[in-house]
DNA sequence: GCTATTTGTCAAGTATATTTTACTTTTTGA
DNA sequence: TCAAAAAGTAAAATATACTTGACAAATAGC
């Protein structure tokens, strides 16, 4: 279960890992964690990598 | 920073914190220290809450 | 008023998100 | 082709989400 949504947008914006982790507060090995989709997130980061990217929660985050 | 519309959505659907605790599988302390604000849940959380109340994350979780 | 349900709150413990360091592999551009 | 940047990955340590148990205050129904 990655997370392409994520992955998509921050190279649509031509940002590397480590841009966005810096842009947002955490660790490049985090970003990578979440993309690859070992683990889950909490909302506030969710919601500065929303912030970052310029898409909403549902845009990036939602699961069916 | 209290989350009112977790706390209206859940109300709208006549549930006790401690019915929307064990529908998502957590404790009914949890519940509440979400809707009071007092730390940030996981995303997978989240997710959970969303669909037993009906509602998206953008609807109960976003903040400008 | 009385009782039961719900909510608010706290302290101590457990599970897991996140960091740090470090190394390898892949991709990119000259 | 070569070097540099980016990405993938792992182990150990730290921060914090979440649990459990417990009790008081508030709310609702009889």
């Amino acid at each position: 279960m990655k997370n392409l949504r994520l992955k998509s947008a921050r190279a649509a914006l031509d940002m590397s890992q480590q841009q966005l982790a810096d842009a947002v507060g955490v660790s490049r090995q985090t970003i990578n964690a979440i993309e690859k989709g070992d683990y889950n997130p909490t909302i506030k980061l969710c919601l500065a990598i929303c912030k970052a990217l310029g898409k909403t929660l549902d845009e990036l985050f939602w699961e069916e």
